[in-house]
DNA sequence: ATCCTTAACTAAATCGATTTAGCAACTGGA
DNA sequence: TCCAGTTGCTAAATCGATTTAGTTAAGGAT
C-alpha cells in the first residue's frame, strides 16, 4: 500500500535498462514469485521470511535490476499513485505558480500527475474529469475551475467557490484582500477609485467583486459605477485590462487609482494610462492581483495583493492525499482559507494635490 | 492498438458514475467477454459478428456506462497512451508555452503526459527518466535539459543540443538568431554592444554564444570582453540580470546597445540600466530572447529574438507520436530545425548621437 | 451422404503483479 | 509419544482487459 518505490536503481547491472518480471527473478532464486513480492513489498506476512533469505531476494532484485510493473501493480491494488489536475490554461503567471506548488509536494510523496487545460471550453471542463477518472486517477486537482457536477473522486477546488459535494475548496480570504488595497489606498489620499471586474468565467470574480463593494462601504469609499468596468474577452492577455481601461478614462470622469482584477489587466491598465497621458504612480496609483512572477519585473514594479498561490498548491496536494489515504471516512474540510498580503511596490503613491483640485472642481 | 476512445459518456444511464467490467457486461449480454472485446474495439476479427449483435453490445455499453480499465488494457497490450515531460521548472515562461504546445497535440491524439522538473538538480535529471520509464510511458520530451545517458524509450529534446543515441533534437537556428539581433542593431547605428551570455546549466548558452560571436565576426562587429558578463545564479528571475548589467556598467566602458541571453535577464538589464540614468531605448537600446509572455507586457515593450515556442512543442509531441507508433524502424530524425523570428518593439532605436560622440572620445 | 466453407461465437492463455489460504517440517511442552 | 504452534514457504485466485486457436452449426457443392 505504499506509494511505489522510487528509489534510483543502483545501476549494478549488466544489462542496464530492460528490466525483468517478478516470475523471472523468483525463477533465478528457486523461490515462488508469492515469496518474493513479499519481500519485495516488505509486507507483514514475510515476517516468518528468514533474514539471509530476505536479503538474498533483495540482492538479486538489485542484481538484475528488477523493477515491478506498475500497471500490474495498479490493476491488481486498484491504487495509481497518480491524481489529475485541471487547470484552465498552463500560462506563466496563475496556474504556473499552483501547479509548481503541487508538483513538489506530489512527487515528494511518489504520486505523478496528468495535467489538462480547459481553455474555458464548457464541454471539455465536463469531459476531463471522466477521461481522468479512467485514467485511473485517484483524485483531481481543479485549478480556477468551476465544476458542476458532484465528483465521486476526491476532488480539491483551487478558487472553486462551488458548494459541491465531494469538494474541498481552498480560496482566498477576499474579505481581507479587498481590505489590503482599498485600506492603502485610503491612506494615500485617494477616493476616487476605479475598478476593473474580471471575467464572468473566472471563479473569483463574483466573490472579489462582492468582497470589494462590502469592504468600500466598511470604509465609506464611494463605488463610481462610472468608474468600473468589466472583462469580457476570454484572452489572457494585458490588452483585456487594456481596453477596459481606455473605456473607463474615454467617459471622462476624474480618478486617482485604480485596482485590477489581476495582475494582468493591472499591465494593461497602465499601458493605457501612460497613453492617455497619465504617469504611473504619479497621476493615478495602481493595484494589481495575484503577484504572477512578472509583476515584480514592471516598470514600475507593480504594487499588488499577492496570493500564496505556490502554497495554494501545496495545500491542495497535500489535502487531497491525505482524503485519498484516507478513504471512506466521509468527513473531509469543505473550505481552507488562505490569506493575502499586500506587496507595496512602485505603482501606488499619494494622491498628488493637483488631481485633487480637479477632482473638487469636476464635483461641484 | 487504437489510441484510448475519448469520447463522451453520453450519460444515458442511471448509474452515473460506476463503471462495470467487460466480464459484467458480457454476462448481462449473454456472450463472451471475448466477442464483446472484439465489438467495442472494432477489431478486424469482429468482421464475422453480425451488424445487429454489434448494434446491440454497443448499445449495452452506452446503456450500462461501461468504460474498459486502462490499466488492463495497458497491461495486456503493452501501450500506455501516456508519455512523460522533462522540464527545468514550471513557473518559467519558456517552459510554459512548450507544454501548451505539447498538450495541445497529444490530448488531440489521445494521449496524456506526466510533467516532472527537476530545478537544474543533477540527480532528478538521472533519475526522472527511469522514474517515468517505471511509469510506463512510451517516450519522453525533454525541455531544455541537458541528459546525459542514451534513451532506451523514443525520446525528443527541446533545445538539448546533445548528440545521444535515441534523441530528436529540436533546435532553433541559432546562427538565423543572432543575425537577426546583430543586423537590426548594426542598422541602427550600434557598434558598442554589451552581451549577457547565459547560465551554464541551460542547453542554449554554449551554442547561442558561439553563434554570436561567429556572425558579429562577420558583420565586423567587435566583441568587447569588457561588455560582456555571464549569468550564474540558478535562480530565474530577472534579478540575475540586473547583477550582470550592473556589473557591466560599473566597467565604465560605454556602449548603446545590450543583446541579453533571454527575456528575463533583458528586464533584469533595463532595470539596472534605469539606475544607472540610461534611458531605454533613447540611451540603451535592448534585446532579449524567447518572446515569453510578458515580454510584450513590458514598458516599454521588449524588443526580442522569437523562438516559436509554442510551435516547437507542438513539433515536438508530433516527432514523438510518430517515433513511438512507429517503433522498430530506427531511422529518426536527429536533428529538426526551427526558424526565429525577429519582433521589434519598443527597446531599441537609433544609437543616438551624444553617446556616439562620448563613444569616440571614450576610445581616442 | 460427405466434405468443405463460412458464420457466429467461445475457452483459455496471457499481461505482471498481489494476496489469501494452506501445506510440510520442525520444535517444545505435557 | 503426541498434539499444538511456529517457521518457511507455495499454489492458486484475482485484478480486467486482449487475443489466439478453436468449436459448433448451418449451408452449399459434389
Amino acid at each position: 500500500m505504499a506509494p511505489p518505490n522510487h528509489s534510483k536503481p543502483e545501476n549494478g547491472s549488466e544489462n542496464g535498462s530492460t528490466s525483468i518480471s517478478l516470475k523471472a527473478l523468483a525463477e533465478h532464486l528457486n523461490l515462488s514469485s508469492a515469496t518474493v513480492s513479499l519481500v519485495i513489498n516488505r509486507s507483514p506476512a514475510a515476517k516468518s521470511i528468514p533474514h539471509a533469505t530476505q536479503e538474498r531476494v533483495r540482492a538479486a532484485a538489485r542484481e538484475l535490476n528488477y523493477r515491478p510493473n506498475l500497471m500490474a501493480r495498479s490493476l491488481r491494488q486498484k491504487r495509481s499513485f497518480t491524481v489529475g489536475v485541471i487547470v484552465p490554461e498552463i500560462s506563466e503567471g496563475y496556474a504556473a505558480l499552483v501547479m509548481s506548488g503541487i508538483e513538489d509536494h506530489l512527487l515528494q510523496e511518489g504520486y505523478f500527475y496528468f495535467v489538462v487545460s480547459h481553455r474555458h471550453r464548457s464541454d471539455l471542463i465536463e469531459e476531463y474529469p471522466f477521461l481522468l477518472q479512467q485514467r485511473a486517477v485517484e483524485g483531481i486537482i481543479a485549478v480556477d475551475t468551476v465544476c458542476r457536477q458532484d465528483c465521486v473522486l476526491p476532488t480539491v477546488s483551487i478558487s472553486g467557490h462551488g458548494n459541491i459535494s465531494g469538494v474541498t475548496n481552498i480560496v482566498l480570504d477576499h474579505d481581507m484582500a479587498a481590505r489590503l488595497a482599498l485600506e492603502h489606498l485610503q491612506k494615500l489620499g485617494h477616493t476616487q477609485i476605479a475598478l476593473i471586474k474580471g471575467q464572468n468565467f473566472s471563479s473569483d470574480t463574483e466573490v472579489r467583486w462582492n468582497a470589494v463593494n462590502c469592504v468600500a462601504r466598511k470604509l465609506g469609499i464611494n463605488i463610481n459605477p462610472r468608474l468600473t468596468g468589466q472583462m469580457e474577452s476570454d484572452s489572457s492577455s494585458p490588452a483585456v485590462g487594456y481596453g477596459v481601461t481606455r473605456e473607463i478614462l474615454l467617459r471622462n470622469e476624474p480618478f486617482t487609482a485604480l485596482f485590477a482584477f489581476n495582475d494582468i489587466s493591472a499591465i494593461g491598465a497602465v499601458q493605457a494610462l501612460r497613453e492617455f497621458g497619465k504617469r504611473v504612480p504619479e497621476d493615478v496609483s495602481v493595484i494589481g492581483f495575484d503577484d504572477i512572477q512578472s509583476a515584480a519585473f514592471q516598470n514600475p514594479s507593480l504594487t499588488t495583493v499577492r496570493q500564496p498561490l505556490r502554497q495554494m498548491g501545496v495545500i491542495a496536494a497535500e489535502t487531497l492525499l491525505q482524503r485519498i489515504t484516507s478513504a471512506g471516512k466521509s468527513d473531509y474540510a469543505r473550505e481552507i482559507i488562505v490569506k493575502p498580503e499586500l506587496i507595496v511596490r512602485g505603482t501606488t503613491a499619494c494622491a498628488s494635490r493637483v488631481e485633487a483640485v480637479e477632482l473638487s472642481e469636476a464635483q461641484s
